[in-house]
DNA sequence: GGTGTAGTCAACCTACTGGTTCATCAACCG
DNA sequence: CGGTTGATGAACCAGTAGGTTGACTACACC
């Protein structure tokens, strides 16, 4: 029973529609006509889809005369990131790479 | 019909209990009994919870006499974890402006 | 071999999910 | 006004998820 953020933003991103959903709205807002396209389900389902994003936090709609845009909100995101990120250390070596390296960057800049 | 692996992993992440396993698990590995006791949920419950993990590739299991200790792993977080930083621009705080910093330095030194 | 402890299997129940179809609302356009 | 386009609502359905109880397997120890 996910009631809690976290639980919902990783429930909806749990779903390969709604994470295509969400790399097509990286690009820019797009209606729901236009997010249906690439999937070979009913508008309806993208439809109920965007609820669950929506509901999640995930994308906010707007309004434009028939069309109701939507577009990507980065919060919840970041949160599940954060959550993820405490497991670092179970993580092998390029990402502990990368990260090393970003924070070399920074101290060179900072120090 | 989640059957990719993200989708499978979200999936797991997606349940608070399954989540306070993991970070039990962050500490060592441990029994499933030693696992249950935190939950108001049946042993069973957790044990299956403990296959949802492992189905994911999230956990393994030993065995030691009577026992089948868990163990964390990592891989499948740090894709998860692989997918959410493509949004890092969408993030709002310290790391977007970093990135932007990022961006802007290396803008300054390639234009 | 019998008893206690750790854990799984199986059957069952309720609730939710992702999908459908049909109907409806809302706004533009001729 | 009437038709068309964009999108949602509602009812329904099959499958799955998370939980339970009860029976069972596996090992240890006396």
């Amino acid at each position: 029973m996910p009631v809690d953020q976290l639980s919902t933003t990783f429930s909806a991103l749990a779903d390969p529609t709604r994470r295509a959903i969400l790399e097509r709205l990286a690009d820019g807002e797009a209606t729901v006509n236009e997010l249906a396209e690439p999937f070979p389900v009913t508008i309806q389902a993208v439809s109920k889809h965007l609820k669950v994003l929506e509901h999640a936090g995930l994308v906010t709609r707007g309004r434009a005369a028939q069309w109701r845009p939507a577009r990507l909100r980065g919060r919840p995101l970041e949160d599940a990131a954060g959550w993820l990120a405490r497991y670092r250390q179970f993580f092998e070596a390029s990402f502990d790479r990368l990260d090393a390296h970003l924070r070399t960057l920074q101290g060179e800049r900072d120090g």
